[in-house]
DNA sequence: GTAGAACGGAATCATTCGTTCCCGTATGCT
DNA sequence: AGCATACGGGAACGAATGATTCCGTTCTAC
């Protein structure tokens, strides 16, 4: 299978996945910056979006539909509750929905479409929430809203490659879920914490 | 003391304060809202700093000092290890130095005395991590790389009116804590959690 | 062989922002 | 009192950025 229609299919594919990574990386990047990655023309953008606006709703729809996905499926976990709770905030994290929806969130008029995926992901997770608290688990005086915000601080953390930064991430969701848990505990965290080097690292310009 | 000499005195610390102030909220705005946010013209900034970067190096270096002087107190602090360490953390995460320090770091050249400034900050960090954890207070498997990696994570909190931020920062500097100390507890969290309209409210545009 | 879908990417056009410049003002000295 | 001047206000300038449009080219399908 190979002609022009293929490679439009290909493309729809390429585009999308060069913005998730672009923007996730930096929200405010230019839409050429989209084009390049993906390895295409610009215009081979605004064939399938109307404009920048249209194709950062598509992203934040998407991010939602992910959130939602991970957040059914752990309603539907018939395990350990602490586990499938866990399993929630890992999944969420490494799936970065966060750094998109949330530095998107505020950039452009949401829709009607997006407002209630937003509803719904909001309502799936106060039922996931709510399930681990009820399981006894989860410390008590920690709300979903506390959890969302939690999820937007991991999202924040940015060092070096996506790979390390993922690493570093899952750190310190580690150490944010040891203070979570009930009963309290101390589990051994993941991953190597970060060096000097990799600190340093950012105050030389033109790194970013 | 009134006349001119006294307004531009007054001048100097209104522009420092406006500039801490929205380069914190936001560090890619424009001088200009500086200027406006002291209340005095675009001419004013320009007669104090040659050019942007140097007040921003300003503000950075500031941002340093503070940080050395409070952990030059916590070094200082004969009371018990782990509440020296503790509110070491309160007063970074209120300095709020980590929002200038962090985002601005990469965006110029760093002066000679930033970087030594720098350093001594960084060497201060380690000692005032190394007294907690020799104090056996504090949870070894965290480094303090991993500390100056939360630092930052707080700090990307941000919700409602500054007071609100800080409120929400120490709730969740709280939960850190919690899971820093040793032996392992859960101690009541300060503060009220999100509400759903605050959350919401970042969804509009125009907010920012 | 040709119509037209898809592309690539240069050109356009608006906007943003750092910096400079000019002028009015009031201060402080003589 | 009168003037030289430091100071501050803010308009104007120019560079840079970036979304969007446009045009010439290529390749497929018939």
């Amino acid at each position: 299978m190979s002609g022009r229609k293929a490679q439009a299919a290909r493309n729809d594919e390429l585009i999308l996945q060069a913005a998730r990574a672009v923007f996730t990386a930096d929200p405010g990047a230019p839409i050429a910056a989209v084009a390049e990655r993906a390895g295409v023309g610009i215009s081979a953008l605004y064939r399938r979006y109307p404009s920048k606006e249209a194709l950062l709703q598509k992203l934040c729809f998407d991010g939602l539909m992910v959130y939602i996905a991970a957040a059914e499926k752990a309603l539907a976990d018939q395990g350990d509750p602490w586990d499938a709770f866990a399993t929630f905030m890992r999944e969420i994290v490494d799936a970065d929905t966060h750094s998109l929806t949330i530095a998107l969130a505020g950039t452009f008029q949401p829709t009607q479409e997006l407002y209630e995926a937003a509803v719904r992901a909001s309502d799936l997770a106060t039922q996931v929430h709510g399930k681990a608290s009820t399981a006894g688990v989860l410390r008590q005086d920690v709300t979903v809203s506390d959890v969302a915000l939690l999820f937007e601080q991991l999202a924040s953390v940015k060092l070096g490659e996506h790979e390390r930064t993922e690493q570093l991430r899952h750190r310190y969701l580690a150490l944010l879920l040891d203070s979570l848990r009930r009963p309290p505990a101390h589990r051994p965290l993941p991953g190597p914490p970060p060096q000097d080097a990799e600190l340093r690292a950012r105050w030389t310009p033109g790194s970013s």
